[in-house]
DNA sequence: CTTCTCTGGTACCGATCGGTAACATAAATG
DNA sequence: CATTTATGTTACCGATCGGTACCAGAGAAG
């Protein structure tokens, strides 16, 4: 009896190397479910294996749960580069690109906010291998946010990044008892707002 | 063995009636540690009582779950009634005030995020009966402020309730990652800014 | 005293948890 | 070919999970 079933057939993703696979299925069943869920057991199974070979790609479970994050993060930080690319030279675009690109991912209809903020609840042990996973990404994504804030000339950049970054992990949050018609819905709008009062 | 050692050696609340032992100790327990961290027996013993006692009082651990939020809840909404009696007349005072309470939350140093907002993070299925409490608590909230900051002749009142809204979500998700010194440090400074912004 | 209600204690249930031992197989490697 | 490496399979471990049956005592009420 599968607890989770995947919607997937896994046609595809199947003749993935088992780690590829058992790591897609974590992020996927860890994301819908929760981090604390989610047994080995289901992961295995999803992933169409089993167990035993869980474990000689990972350690523990909660070291799959950092792997897991330790991919989320590095995807989290590709954007600023697909930021650069998109808009060169243009950081007062970029930063409009990134309030759009964070009001999409907000307004997913499958989204359940930022899987390293859950997962920062899910995991308060401050010695849990996740934790440092989700410090750094979030420190780096503020730092980053920071930085375009001022080379695209923001008035009080520190003050107008971190309520950006205070914004998008509201909304987040927001979407998650509230849903799509809450707060959230007025991400965009904010932001917009807090970016032009503060340009020039 | 004790998982979960209570700090207060109980002498005052310990001749409480086992129904308000047992909500107390579960508030501590499932706010400090996280709802599915926590068993009915680590509660039970913290409690000084066992599991029996509880479920006689509890119809199963997600009503346990369920009630202990409705405490919350119902505290979260005392503080309208509260700031009116101490700022009566006075909606813009009551405005101010609701910031300042709300950062003092914050930056408690033994917060870990907003109680509600965290079981919903780690109560994902929506059939469970802690997800009504949790919706209705928020909702509510959201129009309260939404109502205070209309009284308090602030231009686009909506706009800039779910815009505190989310930054006080925000905030408190940010002190979960990034502590008291991340971006939930420019908490008070947002939210006067944005009210200042959009007074008279 | 007797009855009734509440509580404590203990032992137990089936299920699941994270994690492992041992062995068979298949595929890549030499 | 032979050997090694990675994977699949099964069964199992001790611990804990949420939840319950059963009985002993304690206190208040009649």
């Amino acid at each position: 009896m599968t607890i989770f079933p995947a919607k997937a057939p896994e046609s595809d993703a199947q003749r993935l190397p088992p780690r590829e696979r058992l790591l897609s299925v974590a992020r996927d069943l860890f994301y819908r479910h929760g981090i604390r869920a989610v047994g080995v057991e289901a992961i295995a199974e999803a992933a169409g294996t089993n167990k035993m070979t869980l474990y000689r790609h990972f350690a523990s479970k909660d070291e799959l749960v950092a792997e897991y994050l330790r991919c989320l993060a590095a995807e989290k930080n590709s954007i600023w580069t697909k930021l650069e690319s998109e808009h060169p030279g243009d950081p007062a675009g970029q930063l409009r690109a990134w309030l759009h690109e964070a009001a999409r991912n907000v307004a997913d209809p499958t989204s359940r906010g930022c899987a390293l903020a859950n997962a920062a609840v899910e995991l308060p042990e401050k010695d849990h291998p996740a934790r440092c996973v989700i410090e750094q990404c979030k420190q780096s994504s503020r730092e980053k946010l920071v930085a375009l804030c001022r080379k695209a000339e923001i008035k009080q950049p520190d003050l107008v990044a971190d309520q950006l970054f205070m914004l998008l992990e509201g909304a987040f949050m927001c979407r998650q008892s509230l849903g799509n018609e809450g707060p959230a819905c007025s991400f965009v709008r904010a932001g917009e707002a807090l970016i032009e009062a503060h340009s020039k």
